[in-house]
RNA sequence: GGCGGCGUAGCCAAGGGGUAAGGCGGUGGUCUGCAAAACCACUAUACAGCGGUUCAAAUCCGCUCGCCGCCUCCA
């Protein structure tokens, strides 16, 4: 089965290949730092995590770049309410967003270049843009003259005429059009400038994803990926402006995730309605949190709900013990020869390969998880070490691939011995059915992480 | 108003012409001094509603209702 993806320009799941196998050319919209990093960011930067992993499975090697749009009106205007430097608060921003984006355990991609850092790039994009007449200078700034484009659109599938009818932007009288947009803006007083031949300004929104794309992955690239509230305006522009300077296409796919929605709405830095990522990843178990991230589809949305994380952290911790039953299984001598399943192991990966490369399908691919746990309890009793240890091995790699790690167990101030004799002192008192006594012991190990369990063959401890 | 998407059990969620994956919860059970955990079994004659096409529809088509997104900054 061939690896597909939807692409948003042809509204159809289309066959991946790349322009240079096995090389990839991906390029992330990443934040704007004027705020920081919310929940539903992660969302979007785990989905780009995924395709890039998965990628890297079916043998392709991604060159992946991820903005930092760090100087545009929102970063200007929220300096300025704050009373502080634009690019302390971006840097702020931006720090903290690569904090959570590791703690998510998201790939690192090769280069996370800075709008500001490519202002000449921008500048000489604009001024192509200017020579080959796509583009023109007012006392406002340099603007895209989209009637030069007759592909606008086609992104986003939006008619100019109905664009004009219902637009709500307020009209820059020295636009031609007002579906034109900047692409240099004058600075006003006081704001952050630099030097253009169109005098003192900064760039507009769109144009340092064109440029640092271009400058980095070339001109036209492999996937271009973001939140499908990027769709219009700012993709159809980037690809306005970036293929009206070079004549070509300027990305082949574009992959665009559902948002993360908040009491029925979107989340959004606008509406100041946003849970901040690292207040839910200081909560929550950064693992759970992918891993309801992954149990709904990426293209739909999805609600946040406190419970569905609390769920995901019971459901990770049953793959987790799963996998760690099975490691201490494998590490038992062979006594039996158990069923040995390699078919149910090969079913297994078919399934899961087969999910993953339709469109990325990690609910049905982690549905896949979930029954192999169920199969491989079911026969626990009766298999031999290697066979748990090829269990353990599926299932482990399994959640590799999706970007999930294995449990760190922290034994803190306790070592195992210490441990060992804690329980011997209280299997004394449950003898002489001091009960009372035990059930402290276990309570207030439990409030320090340590888990016992009571079994039949006597009490263990867990982290 | 224009364009697009969604509506599957109490909840979450795959599937998307051939007879409903999976998870949570619930119920019953195994185990247990109790508890927790874990495990086992059961848990949708049915896919918003109404029509149509078809041997066959949750899946295709039409209409209706409801929700959401974009059209303004946003992952």
């Amino acid at each position: 089965m061939p690896l597909k993806m939807y692409n948003t320009l042809t509204r159809k799941k289309e066959e991946f290949i790349p322009l240079s196998p096995p090389l990839v050319k991906m390029y992330v919209c990443g934040m704007t730092v004027q705020d920081r990093p919310h929940i539903g960011h992660m969302r979007a930067y785990v989905v780009s995590d995924i395709v890039k992993r998965w990628l890297t499975y079916r043998g392709f090697r991604v060159k992946h770049i991820q903005n930092v749009t760090d100087i545009d009106d929102k970063v200007v205007e929220k300096a300025k309410t704050l009373g502080r430097d634009y690019r302390e608060l971006a840097e702020e921003n931006a720090a903290e967003f690569m904090r959570c984006s590791d703690i998510m355990g998201i790939e690192r991609a090769d280069f996370y270049p800075r709008a500001t850092q490519h202002i000449q790039e921008i500048i000489e994009l604009v001024s192509r843009l200017v020579q080959k007449g796509c583009a023109y200078s007012t006392d406002t700034g340099v603007y895209f003259d989209i009637s030069r484009f007759p592909d606008y659109g086609k992104l986003s599938r939006k008619r100019i005429d109905d664009l004009i009818k219902g637009a709500r932007v307020q009209i820059d009288e020295t636009k031609h059009s007002p579906l034109d947009f900047a692409l240099w803006k004058r600075a006003k007083e006081g704001e952050p400038f630099w030097e253009s031949p169109w005098g003192r300004g900064r760039p507009g929104w769109h144009i340092e994803c064109s440029a640092m794309s271009m400058k980095h992955l070339g001109e036209t690239i492999d996937i271009h990926m973001g939140g499908e509230d990027l769709i219009f305006p700012h993709h159809e522009n980037e690809i306005a402006q970036s293929e009206a300077a070079t004549g070509k296409p300027f990305a082949r796919f574009w992959l665009h995730n559902g948002l993360l929605r908040l009491l029925g709405g979107k989340m959004s830095k606008s509406t100041g309605e946003f849970i901040p990522a690292l207040d839910v990843l200081q909560r929550f178990e950064p693992d759970a949190v992918r891993l309801v991230f992954l149990s709904t589809h990426y293209r739909h949305p999805m609600e946040y709900s406190e419970a569905r994380l609390e769920e995901g952290e019971e459901a990770l911790t049953r793959m987790w013990e799963c996998i760690e039953m099975l490691g201490e299984k494998s590490e038992e001598e062979e006594k039996t020869k158990g069923g040995y399943l390699s078919d149910d192991i090969a079913n297994f990966w078919k399934d899961f390969e087969d999910a993953m490369d339709d469109d990325f399908n990690t609910p049905k691919a982690i549905g896949g998880i979930y029954s192999l746990i169920k199969d491989v309890n079911l026969n626990a009793e009766n298999m031999d070490g290697s066979t748990a240890r090829l269990y353990r091995d599926t299932l482990a790699s399994s959640l590799k691939i999706l970007g999930m790690r294995m449990r760190e167990k922290e034994l803190g101030v306790f070592t195992p011995r210490l441990l060992d004799l804690i329980l011997d002192v209280r299997q004394k008192l449950r003898e002489e059915n001091k009960y009372d006594l035990a059930d402290k012991i276990r309570e207030n190990l439990s409030r320090l992480g340590i888990t016992i369990k009571d079994t039949p063959e006597g009490s263990v401890w867990k982290i």
